[in-house]
DNA sequence: CGATCGTTTGACGGTGCTCAATCACCGTGG
DNA sequence: CCACGGTGATTGAGCACCGTCAAACGATCG
C-alpha cells in the first residue's frame, strides 16, 4: 500500500502547498470587447472603430485553481483582466518555486510559445477573471488588429523590463533589503493599478514570498516584525500599510536592512544612511569634491 | 580640483568597475542578409527567396564597449551575432548590479520599446558583433518580412523563458547551489550554441557572477575551490572544466550544496539524494495512494 | 468547535559577508 | 630585461545573519 511515493520536500522547510488542487476554472461564456482588452494593456484607443468592438472570450479562475499547468500543452495566452496569480515552477522533488506574480494588465503564456508545452504553471491566488486567446487567434488576430499587435509588442517589452526587476529584487544580499524592495515593488505595482500604494493587501502567503525572495518564510515574518518595530510598516497578516515610505525606500538601496539610528536625513543625493556600523565604505568611496 | 562626487560603494565590497569606458562602438560599415540573422534566431529559412537576401547593418562592439546606456534614448533593438555581454543596471550609488548575460542569438534593448529611456544598459565581455535594427525599421520589417516577425516573436518568449530561468538561478538558498546551477545554465547554453558543454571559458569576471548570484565575489571563488576539491571541476582562472556533470547537477537540485558522502545514486526519480542530515522531510512528504 | 493551514516567535548552529593579506597576471615604462 | 602599479583571483579569520527545527498562536472553513 501506499504506491508511489512523491517527495516534497528537499528544499527542506519550503514545502509544496498542498498542491493538488488544479480544478475550478471556467471556461465562461461571457466575453468582452477587444477595446477593453487594449485599455487593459494600456493602449489609449477609440470605442468608434468598428473592430475596436470584437469580442474576446473571458475565463474565470477561482481562488488556487490552476489556470496554467505546467507540462500541459500550450494552447492559449492570457490577459489577467482581474485577480492575482502566482507563476510556478515545481522540480521533481515537489518543491515549488515562485517565478512571479501577476497582476492585472499581465500577459500570462507567452513563454510557452517558443515550446509546445508550459514550462511554468500559473495559478490563481483570488477569484480571478483573465482574457483567453488561442495560439491560433492570436497569430491570426495580430495581423488583423494592428493595435493589438502594438499593445503585444509593448506588454512583452514591459514584462522583460519587470524581468530586470525581479532580478534587482533577488539579487540584493540582505533579507530586509529584499522584502522593502518586494514590498516596494509591488506598491508600484498597486499605484499603476490606480490603487492606494500606501495601504496594501497582499494576496500571496508568506511563504510564496519567501519563494520568490530566496529566504525562509520564518525570516520573511521576521523581517515584517521589524519593519513593524521601526514604525516603518504597519502589517496585520496580509494587510500592509506602509508608514514611512522615505525609509522603506532608503531600505531599497542599502546592503544591511533598517539600523537603529539614523532616522533619515538626506532622502536623496545625501550619503546612504542605514549602515549598521560601517564607515569605511564612506572612505573608500571615491571622493572627488566639486 | 577633482571635482563632482560620486558616492561609489554603498553595496559594500561590490565596487563599481573601473566604469567609464563607454567607447569603442564601431558602426560598421558592413552588414549581413537577412537569412543569416534569422538562422541565428533559430529559423529555418529558404536563401532562394529574394526578400531573405535584404541586408541587415551589423556593429563592432570591442571589449569592455557599452552598446547599451543606461539613461540613453532607446534607438534600437540588436541581435548579438558573436561574442558576450552583460546587461546591467547601475544604481544611484554607483554600484552595478548584474542583471543577466547575453550569447548569440539573444535580442538586446527590446525591453526599452515600451519607455524611451534605455533603463538597463549592456556591456560586451569580449570583441562581439551585433546586428541593429532601428526602432522604426523595425516596425516596417516586421510587416514586410513575416518570417522576421515569426523569429522575433520567438525569441522575446524565449527570453521570457529565461528570465524565469535566471529567477530560478538566484532563488537558491545555498551560494554553492546558485553557482553550481549558473555553471550548468551556462554550460547548456553553450551547447546549444554548438560548443563543448563540459570545457568552459568563462567570459565574465567572478565579481559580476557575483552580482548576478546575489553573493559576495569571494564567496564565488570559494565555491569554485570546494568544487575543485570535491572533484567536480577543474578551475583555472575563468576556463572551467566540469568533470563530474552528474555531481554538479545533483547539486542543483539541493538547498545545501555538495554534501560529503552520497556519491550518486538515482539520477533520476529516486529520492533527491545529498541532504545532509535531514530525515524528517521524507516524512513530511506527501504520500498519495493510488 | 475542532481541524488545518498560515503566521509569529524563540533558540541554536552554520553559512557567508566583511575585512585583510597574498598571489598571479598584465601591460607599461624605466 | 626586470621593477612598477593595477586588476582579478584566492585564501584566511571573525562574527553577524539567517536557515533550521520547534512550539505556540491566530485565522479560516467545514
Amino acid at each position: 500500500m501506499t504506491p508511489d511515493i512523491r517527495i516534497a520536500d528537499t528544499e527542506s522547510h519550503r514545502n509544496a502547498p498542498p498542491a493538488t488542487r488544479r480544478c475550478a476554472l471556467t471556461p465562461m461564456p461571457s466575453s468582452r470587447p477587444l477595446a477593453e482588452l487594449l485599455r487593459l494593456m494600456g493602449i489609449d484607443v477609440d470605442d468608434s472603430t468598428p473592430s475596436m468592438a470584437f469580442s474576446v472570450p473571458l475565463w474565470q479562475v477561482s481562488t488556487g485553481a490552476t489556470l496554467l499547468l505546467e507540462g500541459a500543452p500550450a494552447t492559449h495566452v492570457h490577459v489577467v483582466r482581474t485577480g492575482t496569480f502566482k507563476s510556478i515552477k515545481t522540480a521533481e522533488d515537489g518543491y515549488e518555486q515562485v517565478l512571479s506574480f501577476s497582476s492585472p494588465g499581465d500577459v500570462l503564456g507567452f513563454e510557452a510559445l517558443c515550446e509546445d508545452r508550459q514550462h511554468t504553471g500559473a495559478v490563481a491566488l483570488e477569484d480571478s477573471i483573465v482574457f483567453a486567446i488561442s495560439k491560433r487567434d492570436l497569430m491570426l488576430w495580430r495581423r488583423l488588429f494592428p493595435t493589438l499587435d502594438h499593445a503585444l509588442q509593448l506588454a512583452l517589452s514591459r514584462r522583460l523590463a519587470g524581468a530586470g526587476e525581479m532580478t534587482e529584487l533577488m539579487a540584493a544580499v540582505s533579507s530586509e533589503v529584499r522584502l522593502a524592495r518586494f514590498i516596494v515593488w509591488w506598491s508600484g505595482r498597486m499605484s499603476a493599478l490606480g490603487q492606494s500604494p500606501r495601504r496594501l493587501r497582499l494576496r500571496m502567503s508568506r511563504r510564496d514570498i519567501a519563494s520568490l525572495l530566496g529566504i525562509a518564510h520564518e525570516t520573511v515574518s521576521r523581517s515584517f516584525s521589524t519593519f513593524v518595530e521601526c514604525g516603518v510598516l504597519s502589517v496585520a497578516n496580509r494587510e500592509v500599510e506602509i508608514i514611512d515610505m522615505a525609509r522603506l525606500k532608503m531600505c531599497t538601496r542599502n546592503t544591511r536592512g533598517l539600523t537603529d539610528e539614523t532616522p533619515y536625513r538626506a532622502a536623496v543625493g545625501g550619503r546612504p544612511a542605514g549602515l549598521r556600523q560601517r564607515t569605511r565604505s564612506l572612505e573608500a568611496a571615491s571622493l572627488t569634491l566639486n
